[in-house]
DNA sequence: CGGCTTTGACCTGCGC
DNA sequence: GCGCAGGTCAAAGCCG
């Protein structure tokens, strides 16, 4: 709907601890600094005056960065709670307008977005979706379909992402509502598992996928490194999906960015996050408590860090 | 050679 | 009933 509404809740899994440099104290940054073998090196005051400009100049276009996301913030939760009381006061036509498969299935493309991490159960894709069959197989599909979203590299064409799963594809198709391609793929690690997971990019962020996963699998999910080979050979470790198992009968999706690894280990590229947490408290605790609590993301997260420790070595 | 991907054809459901 | 769009099938080709 509104996507500037969009919260990314991607996560850095980066090892070493987050400071604000502007907490740093001047001391320590100049201590390090010499300690990288540089003790000989005479610093000019005047490349500290130009760094101490450049520093005051990085610290006020931080401030108005936190800024304008307080004010998106704002504008989020207002607009949010403006939809509530609509949707509350016209359940009819909330209703009547997801009868229609075919565009209950592009406003889900379109709200995608909107799932964040807060609350799992608020996300309506699968009861938008489910809603044009009949109600006793509309209970049944409610639980069994879910939605992960994996950010991948924009060089990355591939509509391969990796869950832990064997999937087979077997068949591709160009959508109306999105120029990129939807690939159809099969659970394939069993022959009777009865899981179907499709993979689109998004319409608003091409660098992000997301797989529509239905059913159940009636299987025990493959070991982490049996999942590298097979019908994901060619799938690279920079997608690893957070997603909400199909096996959750309440869906919860999260997205987990790990496409910057090779930067994460750079100190430099982690600075343009030092400022995000101006995201209101509240929501914040509810993000952490969300994902802390969550056994899927748990399994994820380990799944990534070993999947990561792993590519390493 | 087996398994997977690709891709055009076909099937099915829905709206008009 | 017809057209459209999504979903599935299956033959051909590719790859390890």
């Amino acid at each position: 709907m509104d996507f500037s509404s969009y919260i990314n809740t991607s996560l850095d899994l980066n090892i070493i601890p987050y400071r604000p440099h502007q907490q740093i104290p001047k001391k320590e940054v100049e201590t390090n600094f010499f300690s990288l073998g540089m003790a000989n090196f005479s610093v000019k005051d005047e490349s500290v005056d130009e760094l101490e400009e450049e520093l005051k100049r990085v610290t006020a276009e931080n401030k108005k960065l936190v800024e304008m996301l307080s004010v998106v913030c704002e504008n989020y939760n207002s607009l949010r709670s403006h939809l509530m009381e609509y949707m509350s006061r016209n359940p009819e036509k909330e209703l009547s307008t997801s009868s229609k498969k075919r565009k209950s299935e592009s406003s889900n493309n379109n709200n995608s977005n909107l799932i964040g991490v807060n609350n799992g159960n608020s996300e309506s894709s699968s009861t938008d979706e489910e809603s044009c069959k009949k109600p006793r197989e509309q209970e049944i599909v409610k639980a069994k379909i879910s939605r992960a979203y994996v950010r991948t590299e924009a060089s990355d064409t591939g509509l391969i992402m990796k869950d832990g799963y064997h999937w087979r594809k077997y068949g591709q198709k160009v959508t109306r509502d999105n120029p990129c391609p939807r690939a159809y793929f099969k659970c394939s690690f069993a022959p009777s598992c009865p899981v179907k997971k499709k993979v689109q990019r998004s319409v608003d962020d091409q660098s992000m996928l997301v797989a529509t996963y239905e059913g159940e699998h009636n299987h025990p999910q493959p070991a982490p490194l049996e999942s590298n080979s097979g019908s994901t050979r060619s799938a690279s470790l920079s997608s690893i999906p957070c997603l909400a198992s199909p096996i959750s009968s309440a869906p919860k999706v999260v997205t987990l960015d790990l496409t910057n690894s090779k930067t994460s280990k750079d100190s430099k590229s982690n600075e343009p996050r030092k400022d995000s947490p101006k995201v209101p408290k509240n929501l914040v605790e509810q993000m952490a408590t969300s994902l802390t609590t969550d056994p899927n993301f748990r399994a994820a997260l380990v799944a990534a860090i070993s999947g990561r420790l792993m590519h390493n070595n």
